[in-house]
DNA sequence: GCTGAAGACTTAGAAGCTAAAGTTCGAAGG
DNA sequence: CCTTCGAACTTTAGCTTCTAAGTCTTCAGC
């Protein structure tokens, strides 16, 4: 199924066969495919995570600041729109929105149109840190993919959305908030 | 970058288009499998997790069985080692163990040789719920890579230890301990 | 003007984690 | 023999982030 934690791990392939020693019916090239699906994966957040962390911004800032930005000119929103597309409770969005205040990521401010209404809008200094972020974060998946050839890169992204597109559709997806399982 | 939440999501062309509007340095080949993975990622978690709780095993639980498993017979580990492996505090395995003990996944008891080491070990209960986990998530993978041939399966497993080889070797690994960022 | 529904916020509480202090035991030195 | 030090685990206090349920405000229809 993958890995867990990151610290001591052991390597993949010696992982494997520990795998197949505590459970015969396994097959090895499936799942060398997930383990190191999983593992690249973690590996990865952990220096999308150190980047962001050294512009000063969280993990679950790093969420709203994405979702603010791909909404589009004027980066506004509401936070239970906001909340939907982070799925989580409109409770646990005004938390991240209190904070992000603070931050001086957005702000928060009444619709005068619909006083019910308010809406959080993207600052010039949040959209400045989610650009920072996306050039830290280029710069890394370039120098990650830096081996694969034109070639091996579209094969690499065709497979991929062909094994996306089958778990999508198996999927009709609970709204699931999960760790690591592998 | 990838994505993030897994419940409104957009598709994934449709997001990276929305990507490359908002940050002109993007390549997009990079970005569809950097994405697609991050994306096939989630969702193969929120399966597995869905699967674990059918079983009554929480996410945390299943780290540590699975820890405990593939350290081998006789399946008995120190807090201290387990705190390790999975990149905790101590204080938090004891928390762990705690739980597990009144879950009846694995047993403590004080190491007679020398009174201040404990013994963790896995219950037949516990190693039945982790062979179940695997027999089921075994399942759901064999689907997934339904669609792949055995040619197929080896490019990607060749190329995904590749780019794993590269990440590994380029971090020194903080033990961080993060969520889906892209 | 009242009333109901919608949207956001508040409160209370759960799950996990960390850091730091406390406990217990083994070992080494006087 | 006894004392002291250190190792390993637990306890305590507090943080973060989430959910559920109740509250407040405002709009819209009657």
């Amino acid at each position: 199924m993958g890995d867990t934690s990151g610290a001591g791990e052991p390597p993949l392939e010696e992982q494997i066969a520990a795998y197949q020693r505590e459970f015969q019916d396994l097959d090895p090239q499936v799942e060398k495919i997930v383990s190191a699906l999983s593992r690249l994966n973690r590996r990865m957040n952990v220096a999308y995570g150190r980047q962001t962390a050294d512009l000063g911004i969280s993990n679950t800032d790093w969420e709203v600041l994405k979702a603010l930005v791909l909404s589009g000119a004027p980066y506004r929103l509401g936070p239970g729109d906001l909340a939907k597309r982070l799925g989580l409770t409109p409770a646990a969005m005004t938390h991240r929105i209190d904070r992000m205040v603070t931050e001086g990521l957005v702000t928060r401010e009444r619709d005068e149109t619909n006083r019910v209404r308010v809406i959080v809008e993207l600052t010039s200094e949040g959209r400045e840190k989610w650009l920072e972020a996306m050039r830290l974060a280029s710069v890394f998946e370039e120098d990650l993919l830096q081996d694969l050839s034109p070639d091996d890169r579209t094969a690499l992204g065709e497979v991929l959305t062909r094994l996306l597109r089958r778990v999508e559709h198996a999927q009709p997806d609970a709204g699931g908030r999960l760790s690591d399982l592998d």
